[in-house]
DNA sequence: TTCTCGTTTCGATAATTGACGAAATATAAA
DNA sequence: TTTATATTTCGTCAATTATCGAAACGAGAA
């Protein structure tokens, strides 16, 4: 009873929703996952987590970056349920195609600033620059 | 993207998952699953109106009782799948098995003081006897 | 080593949730 | 009509959640 609250908990947030939806294509890293849910990194690293404690995605070091991949082999029966459910659904939602075409335009390598910087950067004119990321957006 | 969310919302409660097991094998009132749950009543009959939103269960009047029901037929696939699903799941979870067995025993005939209350009813000896629903518990 | 970048953890805050009892409503019984 | 019962609504409270920015951490590059 407890596991299957904590993974409908997990799935009930249509933040990590789309994040599941965004690793049925391929893994992808929280910098890259970051730059098309268009949240703070923190966010995203706290949805991550507790995808991770319902055991729907796992993670994996590569360089520099974590890569998070859908846990389909789970030994949770549930679990491996709901992802497989999931593959099925939501296919045409407006938002889940949105993040699949940001997903196949987005490039780790040169993400930097996609999450917010530690101070300010500021332009040769003054104006501060944090919001500049917005390439994806356009 | 948005029903799906309001679906898996109305799953992620322990209670409410008892409710759905519940109304499995019949249809039962609201002070029924009051007595069985041990909560209060107006706790479930929020846990009841939040299943109903999601389109899970639907409500039937008959006499002065309000029957609640499996919305198994639902045109929402997401809600008649994950009914169809759960069906299949926590069969033998220990906390629904105590709820089934109360459930084979409960009457709604006999309940009468299974929510609270307005005023404190008083025994002979003084003590206070709103606790005293405890048939099922024992 | 120092710097940079990707990630996680921490602390704060606003919004949501699950619970209760009291009060309101509705209806059946006396 | 008055009373009792079943249910819902309302107001409150404590706990949880989603979010952010700042700071800490870790690893590779300069």
């Amino acid at each position: 009873m407890k596991d299957t609250v904590k993974i409908f908990k997990a799935l009930s947030d249509p933040n990590r929703i789309r994040i599941i939806k965004l690793l049925e294509s391929q893994p992808l890293c929280v910098c890259e996952i970051t730059a098309i849910l268009g949240l703070a990194a923190s966010t995203v690293s706290k949805h991550l987590s507790i995808l991770k404690a319902a055991d729907l995605i796992f993670d994996q070091k590569e360089n520099r970056w974590v890569n998070y991949h859908l846990n389909r082999a789970t030994r949770h029966p549930h679990a491996r349920e709901m992802l497989a459910y999931l593959a099925g659904r939501l296919a045409h939602d407006p938002l889940v195609c949105e993040d699949r075409e940001k997903a196949a335009r987005v490039n780790r390598e040169t993400i930097a600033g996609g999450q917010r910087m530690h101070r300010p950067f500021v332009s040769f004119s003054g104006e501060i620059m944090n919001g500049v990321k917005d390439e994806l957006e356009a």
